[in-house]
DNA sequence: AATGAATGAGGATTCATTCAT
DNA sequence: AATGAATGAATCCTCATTCAT
């Protein structure tokens, strides 16, 4: 028993250590990659910020892409489930529109870092950008359900989800270059274009 | 005097011949850079679609950056003054909002390689604001006329021209990937959200 | 007294169970090595298959090139030997080319791996001769007799020694690609050739 | 037409330019590949010996294997030639096999550089030795003139043109670690085997 | 002006070997 | 004895840019 609890504690302290590599380098490349972009990342500054030696690197990913897809892709699976859980939390009858704004641009501000290199730091030109469809997804949920419900006639509803993603997109990236206003506020411009809309004046002659 | 027409015509026939290979490069390298990306294209490979030798690329351009601004910024100089034209044309006393939107769908929908370059293809990070910027600025002038007249109360005016520059793009985007709708279409259902705003309904709790 | 019995128990299995993965590993890189050839052949394959760790590989040999060279040294201590009880078995009073011929081309036949990996698998360039070498040197005795009875003149004897050892290396080797035919065939076909000749035919002109 | 002239002059020296460094890596590639063999052999010193820049090796190949590939081929292609020369030279009637022998071991004795690439410094494994089927199918057509008179009853004939060329191979392979004796006298040992055979007597009981 | 051969820094990836546990 | 994570030197290959012709 003695010995069986020995082992069981080495093979914990080296999954343990093998976590904590893995996750040094994740952060590690997540900042070079923010930085820098895919292609100009360099494995060697990778593993230099993460402490280790470069040959570790492909221990852990294969190549520089895998590490970058990972990144991506924990990366939205955290945003998604702490969206979901905010909007579970404030509204469990189902989600409203503001406050899936709301929530979205709360986190998205805090994980900078992962918006950046998820919406710049492409490495494929077809990739219309994860973030974009993470958010779509989210999005899609309560349209399609509005649709449902035959509020939205006139509307193309993949057009109107994706035109949607796009100024949200457009709000988180606006954070790339200014650090005003906090995400409540931005939530709130955001919504208020889509309740109301722009006054009639804009649209017709301006004499 | 004769001597003197014939270098004349010599020089000019010189400059012509400069200006068409230019033009050739400049054609090739947005075809290139369209289909790779800034990254991926070569110069070896514009040089050859432009027909001529890799050096002569040299001659023009002072490096492949220098090919890669040009593109973007004659491209959305041609772009400002096409939609410029084509308001002015249709509502001499002032733009609305609808006639920009529509023209510039409609030039985006024509460019959509010089579209694709700037928002996929960048070289750099902060770069995706090329387009946007452009953009930007055409309906700046509109909002800040509205503004002016105290129409936009509520709104912070430079972030409701990001969220507006961002669900067009967005918009232009789409048909990197879509044949459909044409720009009318398109340019209607961003009109539409911006007009009305979406149902109330779907802001609040859905039972 | 039972002390030193259960240590000396314990020695011996300590002993017999170094013994036995030593020869796991062995057997794994032989496996790999002439999967692979020395180059391509991992230390993380062989200890994979030899089902230990990669360090573990280390405490048995020195470094890669030793476990080669092993491999090759302990196999044709191997041939030899079997080769030569084969020989003394079959013709107690002396060897005949025959004889000999027959028994390599068995054995040969039976450890198609590591012929494979002597003949091909080779570490360095100069190394193809270790089989060569092993089987020379058989051979070498018989012809040695046979110099000294004067019945080799006209032929250089470590050059006879080497050409004969050649054709029996291509018959091994033709087993790389073919399965057929069985030892016994293709030794005969080798004797005939160095009992008859070829026809006079083949050397003069052919009209 | 002066112009023409200067212009062909230009070519003629680009193209014979591009020709020399061409041979130029060729030869560097082949003395390092025969130093070291294919594996050991890097491009950096091949390019330094051929006194270029890495990059250059690959404007003339596409990478280290098609180098590699290149030079058996051009190399066996000379060997082929060279030696069917000196067979219609001597014997225009039709070859004999002990002129082939000689003309091949008069070659290979020259070319040592390559044939120790083609025979050691493999890069596959499977590669039965390049040399081996240059030399097969030389001796191939002397030996199936021979079967189709049916002089060679009792030999299967493609085991038979594979000893012939396993003995070659091995009068050649003599040189890599011996300097003597000159192709003629080797061919002369080879052909007395070939001719008359081994005495009987290696072949009965030695008493 | 045009050419295109040559350059060489730069970066990704591999794998034999070590060593703390 | 055994483990297997970590190391980092070594090597291939690319491509923007230069320059002799």
């Amino acid at each position: 028993m003695k010995i069986d609890s020995i082992k069981l504690g080495k093979k914990r302290r080296g999954a343990r250590r093998r976590e904590r590599t893995r996750t040094d380098i994740l952060n590690a490349a997540r900042d070079v990659f923010a930085e820098h972009g895919y292609h100009e990342a360099s494995i060697a500054e990778i593993a230099e910020r993460a402490d280790i030696a470069v040959g570790t690197f492909y221990l852990y990913f294969h190549d520089k892409d895998e590490a970058f897809e990972t990144i991506l892709d924990e990366g939205f699976e955290v945003t998604r489930s702490r969206v979901m859980e905010a909007i579970a939390a404030q509204e469990p009858d189902g989600a409203t529109l503001s406050i899936v704004i709301h929530a979205i641009l709360h986190h998205a501000y805090e994980q900078r870092a992962l918006f950046r290199i998820a919406l710049t730091g492409s490495k494929q030109l077809t990739q219309p950008s994860r973030v974009q469809h993470a958010i779509a997804e989210i999005i899609a949920t309560i349209l399609e359900d509005a649709h449902r419900q035959a509020a939205l006639i006139g509307y193309d509803l993949p057009i109107l989800t994706s035109l949607l993603t796009g100024m949200i997109t457009q709000a988180i990236a606006w954070w790339f270059e200014h650090d005003t206003p906090d995400p409540d506020t931005m939530a709130n411009q955001v919504i208020r274009i889509l309740q109301h809309g722009l006054p009639a004046h804009v649209f017709t002659s301006q004499t």
